[in-house]
Parts: C-alpha cells; structure tokens; sequence
DNA sequence: CGAACTGTTGATGATCGTCAACTGTAGTGG
DNA sequence: CCACTACAGTTGACGATCATCAACAGTTCG
C-alpha cells in the first residue's frame, strides 16, 4: 500500500521540511543551503516493519519523507496512547539528538519512507549556525503547543468536536508542505489506531465519526477524507490554527 | 498566604534553575556564571495578580523563583483546561523568546515571586553560548515529554491514577530543586484548578481524593501533601521518572 | 454576624467502555 | 472456482465512569 498522494520533489527529502520552516520563519538562502546539505545525501529508506526507532544510543535523527508515524506509550492494561502523529516533513525523534533516554515509542501508522540526519551534522550546525538552531528550537516548542493543544481537547471536548479537532490540525499540517488543498486530504488510518489518537475506545470512535457524517462534518470513505464545510467544522471543533504558527510572524 | 517552604537561596533566583541544570546534565563553571550573570541584577516581583502575562508583543521571559503557576486555556463552553503546572525554577514562557504569538493563558496557582530575563540577554546566550542554548532547547523538549505524559494519563489511566500520577511528577519536580523531601512537599491549591489539571469535573476530583485517602496512598490535609508510602503510589500511578530526565545522562 | 470561598455529599443522567455478534472485503490456498 | 482466514468496520446490550445540579458544612475574613 502507497499514499496516493506523493510528495511533489519525490527523493527529495529536504523539500517538505524546508517548506514547513519557510511556512514558520523567514531563512535566508544560505541557511536554506544548509539544511539542503544536511539532507542530501542521507539515505531515504523503506520502512516496512512497525518500529521506526530501535536500540538504545541512536546516531542519528529520524526525518519523515512519505506517510503517517506516531508517537505512543503503553500502560499497564495493554492501552496504548499515542501522543503525537507526525507527517511528512517532521522530526520524528529530534528528541534522540539530546535526550539519551527514549521515554515513549515511534511507530508508523502507514509505510512510510525516512532520511537520517546523523547527529553529529546536527551538533555541527547548532554550533556555527545559531539562527537555524534557534529554527529547530522553535519546531520543539511548536512540538509542545500541539501537545498543549491536545490535551485541552483531551480534557475539555467531547469526542466529536475531539475527533474534528483532530481532522483539521492534519489537514493544516499537511497542507503547509502541499500535500493537501481543496480541503480533502489522505488519511489511509484504522479507526483503532484513531482510537489511541482520541483516548478512546475503537467502538465509540466508530460512533462518533458516524455522528459527524451525519452532520456532514466530515466525509470519508476510502482514504480521502474531506471536509464538505471548512468553517462549519473549524467552528464545531473550536479549531484555531494559532497554535501551529504555520505563517511568517513579524520579528 | 505564603509558601510554608521558602527558596533555600532567597533573593537568589538563578539557584533553583541552576539545581536543574545540574540534575539535567553537566554545566561548567564557566557556563554557571553566565547564568547567574542573566539573572543577576533583574528585579525579583511578587506577582499578586491572576495573570503573568499580559500584552502582545513580551521583550522578556518570566522566570518562576516562588509559588506555583500554570498554563491553561479555555473552551467556548466555560471550561479550563490547564496543559502544564511550573514549580520554581521553571521559565513560565521561554517560548515569548521564540513565538511571538502566544497561544495560552498562563495564571499563577498560589502567590508568587518571578524574575524576568530580557529576551536580548536570551539572544545574546544563543549566539555564544552553544552549549547552555542546548540545554535551554532541552528543557523545552523535557516540557514536552511532560506533555506526553499528561496526554498519557488524561487518555489512559483513570482518574485516581491520573492524579496519584500528577502529585508524583510534582515531587520529583520540587525535590530537583531542594522544595520537597522525605515524600512532602507543600501544595496549597484548591481542588478547583486540581480538576481543571486533570480534566476532570471539581465533584469528581473530590471523590477521587477521597478513594486516594481511603486507600492511605497520601495524606493531604492543610497545606501539605505527603506521601505514605512511595513505591506503593508510584506503581498505583504506573509512575517512572524517566521521562522528567532530572539524572545527569552519559553523553 | 454575614459573605465568600472551599470542601463535601446525594441524586440523577450523559458519556463512554466492554463484550459479543455480525457484516463486508480482501487476500490465500486447495 | 470456492472455502477459509484475517481484518476493519458496524451494531446492540449492558455497565462503569464521570458530569451536573443542588444542598450543606467548615473556615476565613471583614
């Protein structure tokens, strides 16, 4: 199985990640130059097997090309949450490069495709390149308001407007390295692996989703999801967009 | 009201962040005195009002030295959801440093004193200082475990679990910087922001407690919340401080 | 003394989890 | 070609957890 949509600069990696720092910050040529270097040349490999990220001491980061991963842990009772979702052009552990301990796991919820970013470049660039360092700083900051986000949304929203929520943070994520736009987006994912997205159990996000297609919230069959009405669900989520800083900010 | 337990270094705000630093890996002396010196000489407030935070456009970072406070945000039906608890020694919003629009409230739990950093001297650290900005970045990376732990709890565990899991964060957060030990530590906040912590309902957090109490896993009357026995609530928490990286880790 | 705040209790209902059965579809091997 | 299997999705029945509303108790403070 394939993402239907690829990505536009395919064997390409630094492509979407540059996209989405262009989307953050403004980065000059030369440093764009830079994070060309650090991709190019990284071997883009296959990921077929559920485990992005084995052993204990990695030598490298992980870049998402191509597909859908996820941060997760388990409990005790065999629950599994999963605390992140990551899309093409995301760090899946950036973590890795300073904290030695990995506390939660990296799986992938479809094949996907990965570059390897050996450490060592990026202890390279945060010693000479502090703007771009300053870059990757913001990206884990971001990383944590996604987080915040979600545990509001864990917290305070029903499972519907949970779910919708959801839907329209993707769609955003995706569609800021052009892989999504019309307001309809891939997103071959099981209701299962949903349910450890939402906290809840597979049964109720199956009743849950039958709501917002009752209310035409959402459309999806297949692997396309669409939004028939980008207000009307951006307003039943309470989806706000701030919380990415997906636009240029004024310095 | 004022904190029972007091600063051990009062007046000397750079000494709990300095203690983190510490317990998160090693500084040199050299880069200790870059600390103190980016505290040194900044007015120490008492803040007395509800909210840190006010403005746009913030030119300096806040710096917990006493009391509790809390990032939240609300939800159109009323409801708040509060997405990190700071302990002294915590900078309340290192992102002002880097994100110019603030997506979150932040809110003092007690009373308490603060420090503020200008976001130059921030800048200024960045640019020579690469090794203290790495920690700095990874500190918000050890925020966003928490967050992930948060997300853990909230989606996984039940709601005694969920706050047993909470009050031992807490404990290990403050005796990082010498404000708790022998399993109590003081924590005069109203059952009121503890629901909104856990995303529970105040009616329900008091039931809770009441089961914690019941079955001796604390003791919380007054101020002070201790613990009668670690291990037997750490693993009823399915609590494991790996996440919170406060050990010094191999390089 | 009364007001405001925090904590507590009871009654009731909504949301969500669990268990089990069933459907449709896509493979897989005889 | 047809069982057979595996898997994702769906439905119903039932129970557990948690929210809501209302009332009341204890404390602090003016």
């Amino acid at each position: 199985m394939q993402l239907p949509i690829h990505l536009e600069a395919n064997g390409y990696p630094a492509a979407s990640l540059l996209k989405k720092l262009r989307c953050r910050d403004t980065i000059s040529v030369d440093e764009e130059r830079i994070v060309e270097a650090m991709l190019e040349g990284q071997s883009v490999i296959d990921v077929r097997v559920d485990f992005i990220r084995e052993g204990d001491r990695p030598v490298a980061s992980t870049l998402l090309v191509e597909g859908y991963a996820a941060r997760y842990r388990m409990v005790e009772s065999g629950a599994r949450q999963i605390t992140a979702i990551h899309v093409p052009g995301d760090f899946v552990d950036f973590h890795s490069f300073l904290m030695k301990e990995m506390d939660h796991g990296v799986a992938t919820l479809t094949p996907c495709r990965v570059a390897r970013v050996p450490h060592a470049t990026l202890k390279s660039i945060s010693e000479t390149q502090s703007h771009l360092m300053r870059m990757f700083n913001l990206m884990a900051l971001i990383d944590g308001a996604i987080h915040r986000e979600w545990l509001v949304c864990m917290g305070r929203l029903p499972a519907p407007a949970h779910a919708a929520h959801l839907f329209c943070e993707i769609y955003m994520l995706l569609q800021a390295v052009g892989l999504a736009r019309d307001f309809a987006f891939s997103f071959p994912v099981t209701q299962d692996n949903l349910a450890d997205m939402l906290g809840l159990s597979p049964v109720h996000v199956n009743r849950t989703l039958q709501e917002l297609r009752r209310k035409d919230l959402i459309e999806w069959q297949g692997e396309v999801l669409r939004f028939p009405d980008w207000d009307r669900i951006a307003q039943f989520a309470e989806f706000d967009d701030t919380y990415l800083h997906l636009r240029n900010e004024p310095r």
